[in-house]
DNA sequence: GGAACATATCGATAATTGTCAATATGTTCC
DNA sequence: GGAACATATTGACAATTATCGATATGTTCC
């Protein structure tokens, strides 16, 4: 379970992407469930193509999905980059609290 | 515990602080155990001011504390960062699976 | 006080990033 | 095909950032 190693590049990629205002606001409404650009263009304040690069970003770090339909993309978050970003905290910080 | 709930610009605050390479490296070096910054300094490749640069931003994070023993600073992880990152990561993939 | 060492700060610079407006691409429906 | 709409890409720009060398500050020991 979560168990390939990866390696600082591929990590640190992981937090960059969740280390912006506005992508940690796109995941907490995606967090309620699957929704497409326009549906989060209304409660955003940044223009089409500026939501359109963070959606990029946050797709290259691995930590959302998105499923064309029609002419919308669903986007919707992926468990598995959660797993990894959640598992490489977890690894960093297991032994602490020994001292 | 860790119940504060931090808003977006703290914790991206903490993301950001998490992705950089250097930053993550001296992060599992620190997982081993205290070490001041003439001791990271040998692993690390880069200059002692970026070094002292990075620890900065690792501290204002809240990710890592500084304890002063004569002419060192012991660096340490700070318990209480790791605790918001990974709550905050909770946080958000908690009702995720169910589709 | 002064030498030696550890860490922090300053000033500069190149690279990266967040943002926008404009344009392109893809999709649906007439 | 063409209008209408959703999303992606491009080009530009300001802000932030990672890095360095030089210098300053703090600490120990002589």
């Amino acid at each position: 379970m979560g168990g390939s190693d990866l390696d600082n590049i591929e990590i640190s990629q992981i937090f960059r992407a969740l280390g912006d205002e506005n992508r940690l606001y796109i995941l907490r409404l995606l967090n309620k469930g699957e929704l497409c650009g326009c549906e989060l263009l209304v409660s955003l304040d940044i223009g089409q193509s500026t939501l359109s690069h963070h959606m990029k970003i946050l797709g290259e770090a691995g930590l959302i999905n998105c499923k064309r339909v029609g002419k919308w993309c669903r986007y919707s978050l992926n468990e598995t980059g959660w797993e990894k970003a959640k598992s490489e905290i977890m690894k960093i910080t297991k032994s602490l609290g020994d001292e």
